[in-house]
DNA sequence: GTTAGCACTCGGTGAGCTTGAGTGCTAACA
DNA sequence: TGTTAGCACTCAAGCTCACCGAGTGCTAAC
């Protein structure tokens, strides 16, 4: 059987009914349409066919269709419309940049924030990666005796922080001598590149504290991948969904997303990609068959560093949703370039 | 009417039991009791007693009765047995503090994990205060042309940082410099304290960096105040009890939950006093008026900088939850008080 | 003061019924 | 051959109603 013109416009017609009302589409409905002049009963022989080809399901003989995992596919890559932001909130986006945020991590915040309250699903933002990144900066703080912060300062103005131990004798001035000596003899290096073995003027210059030398740079190393957090957004927003007033559905949501690491892997793979939209089954985890992630990369610099989405029903508005993404990461990156940007030139 | 004996003994074995059961409790289910040989026409009597001293309430006139707010008050303040953790728990609670933890907040994170998973409740635990706290070090490290990183050490260890504007021109050497003053003139001044007004020799040896000086010390005052983060757990948890299978509960309690000001502020306010047993309309706030709050300070080196506590339904295991509460709360003490101890000797 | 007995109350459950949205099939029509 | 009207059929949802049982309050006897 083929796919026709025809039967792309009902299906059309009946994803957009059920992303709207998340009520099983009958013939009627679709034959009142305005861009459908056809009768309920026609609609019905293009409905059975569709259902044949995988595109429909019935949850019960007299309940209306809806769309398969399959249609929706269909739908994301050759129905939709792409729909475009009003310039009201375009404007809103821009508003919500204030210039009293000035951290990365309360910019993440804050896009989050948006994300989530622009879609009403639950919005996810990975801060920049940081393994590409370069190093700028070293410096190690006094905490107290024996321990000492180490403050990594990377290329795009990312900041990371780690307790370490130090010798317990070791004075201010020696930590100052250690962070010009590391910030000079790994500055510009890529972070996941770091490691002891290839820097051998860097022991020779600081023989003494050979001993714990190790230990920090280990550290920097190993702070390259799991330097990326997510920040989070609207996760009560998923209990406005019928698809998750059973009890159990939404227990299941709000665990995975407690813990974070699940969604953090995803995140991190989907910077690969401009775009990407998972759809149900699609998902690797069994927790997340009946949600879709949709997925996009910011750049910072022109690289793309990092990635932002959302998590919601598999009946979700895509359309919508890439439209919100597409702006708001080319605003979170603007931002984060511009704030570094000089910097770069 | 007079609460005698006899009546305590069977509210006792009420509240014990909905506690268990969150079932509206009937006299013959008290009758049964072993605790308790009266017959369970006796037992109506004395309910009907208790339900007219305002201590239990009654659904409907053919369930079981349940306590009233009033009735867990009175179990908290004088009839409940103070249980004790098991040395298997103990056990648990000491092996979960591994040596790998060595930052704060990590330290504050896994105590929030351990404490919802023995309570089985939210649990919140508040990062040490910062306004009792003085300063040990202060860094500048330079992050961009025009921002650096300001990292304070107080003299508990606790770090913070914040990203500030300083002049494009500023070199390295000039931030040292002035990180070195900075610390030299604040050291062991108290974070709410810090100032500009009381600190003439700051600026005349600062002098030429006078224009972006007043920043860097509005920063620092400020971060007393906002430097105590919320750590949540179990946050799901909830939707295990029976009181949170209405939806719109649920989703009550998940957006406050949600937006973690007003528990931040409850547990902050809640560093004051040792413990705090907070029961149903007793909070201030509407949305919680039907869950208890339980929380216990911690102490490091000898005073309390931080809370933290449970978050629950009224019908709440008080008993176990404050077993729980001290014994984590004094661990989590110890070891923020040896994580620097040696400093303080 | 305690207990047994009894009538009464009321939420929960499940059977039986109606309603209405929706389908599939067939026959007629353009 | 594609489209449509008509009709019988299906099935979830909602509604009513009777029944069950846990629990109460009251009274009279111990």
């Amino acid at each position: 059987m083929e796919l026709d013109m025809r039967k792309m416009r009902i299906l059309q017609a009946i994803i957009d009914d059920y992303i709207l009302t998340a009520a099983p589409v009958g013939s009627r409905t679709v034959s009142k349409n305005p861009d459908i002049s056809l009768s309920s009963a026609t609609i019905r022989n293009v409905m059975s066919d569709l259902e044949e080809m995988g595109y429909l399901e019935q949850p019960h003989t007299s309940a209306g269709r809806i769309p398969s995992e399959k249609a929706y596919r269909l739908y994301v890559n050759s129905i939709m419309q792409r729909a475009m932001l009003t310039p009201g909130e375009q404007r809103f986006i821009q508003d919500c940049y204030s210039n009293t945020l000035n951290k990365v991590d309360d910019i993440v915040r804050q896009t989050a924030w948006v994300l989530s309250n622009m879609t009403r699903y639950t919005s996810l933002v990975l801060t920049p990666q940081m393994s590409t990144a370069r190093l700028r900066h070293i410096q190690l703080v006094p905490v107290t005796e024996g321990k000492a912060l180490m403050v990594i300062v990377t290329d795009a103005g990312i900041t990371r922080d780690y307790l370490i131990n130090v010798p317990k004798d070791i004075t201010y001035e020696q930590l100052e001598k250690i962070s010009r000596v590391l910030t000079g003899r790994l500055r510009n290096r890529r972070l996941d590149r770091v490691n002891g073995e290839e820097i051998p003027e860097l022991f020779t210059e600081l023989e003494a504290h050979r001993a714990f030398l190790d230990g920090v740079l280990c550290h920097i190393g190993s702070s390259a991948d799991k330097g990326a957090k997510l920040e989070l957004s609207g996760t009560t927003n998923m209990l406005n969904y019928p698809e998750y007033s059973d009890m159990e559905k939404a227990r299941t949501f709000l665990s995975v997303i407690e813990s974070k690491d699940m969604l953090t892997k995803l995140l991190t793979d989907a910077t690969k990609v401009e775009f990407s939209i998972t759809i149900g089954n699609e998902n690797a985890s069994e927790e997340l068959k009946d949600c879709s992630i949709v997925t996009a990369t910011y750049k910072v610099g022109g690289n793309p560093l990092g990635s932002l989405g959302v998590i919601g029903p598999t009946r979700m508005n895509y359309s919508r949703v890439l439209a919100v993404l597409k702006h708001l990461g080319g605003s979170l990156g603007n931002i984060l370039t511009n704030m570094f940007e000089e910097e770069r030139q």
